[in-house]
DNA sequence: CTTGAATCTGACACTGACGTCAACTTTTAC
DNA sequence: GTAAAAGTTGACGTCAGTGTCAGATTCAAG
């Protein structure tokens, strides 16, 4: 699978797939030529990684945490390491501040979108 | 209470607030010399304001969404009209999809850290 | 009146993921 | 073999909120 056909798929586009090798998120064989060849594979990695950066994790975090995921083929090839499991327990905790955040802004819309609807 | 005070007692720098100022997010009166003073009102406006950065809405959003809610002084001063009701009706809709994203992102990292402290 | 702390405006820098364009090469189709 | 389509690298631009610095002005205290 080439770079065109995965950006399509995962709708994902190829500057963004290029950069996300740039960043060691993502590899690729190449052909003689040196075009990219993904795999399968390649298309629920990509997705995975959209998710972490939605969820606020920098390229360097999520290179570091993906190795240690069961990914769609594979059991994860690293366990973190004390060093990432804190860096970790800190973007969770960053996360569940972040979700209950959501949580009272979604509110605050909801109030006004009511009284809207309602006056 | 002036500009200093403010940031203080918010967390949020003093380049900030003159910059929700210029987006018209927070007022303040002048002195004869020109320098801001703000009412007691003024730091939960923006810790409202942080809320709603932090929930992704844009400043042009926040403008408009602001006068639509009640402050801890009064009322609102305003209902927000049809066209403000649909695009706020689409952040709510993106933030219910940032929750969850969230929420798999969270289950993501603990099963990670789960690993770790296990394996 | 003077001094120092606080504030003012304006400009430029940064960050980080990604858009966009240029110039060139490889692959694909006929 | 030739043209079109797709891919390559590299460089620079964008956005939005904020940091930071410079130079001038104002405020509070002695």
């Amino acid at each position: 699978m080439r770079i065109g056909e995965l950006a399509r798929c995962t709708g994902v586009s190829e500057r963004s797939l290029r950069y996300y090798e740039q960043e060691g998120l993502l590899s690729a064989r190449r052909t003689p030529g040196g075009h990219r060849e993904y795999t399968e594979a390649a298309v629920a990695r990509v997705r995975r990684i959209q998710e972490l950066y939605a969820a606020g994790l920098c390229s360097s975090k999520i290179a570091k945490l993906l190795p240690c995921m069961r990914d769609s083929d594979g059991r994860p090839s690293r366990t973190a390491d004390e060093c990432l499991v804190s860096e970790l327990t800190v973007e969770r905790a960053r996360i569940d501040r972040m979700i209950r955040d959501l949580q009272r802004s979604r509110a605050l819309l909801d109030t006004v979108i009511e009284a809207a609807s309602q006056g």
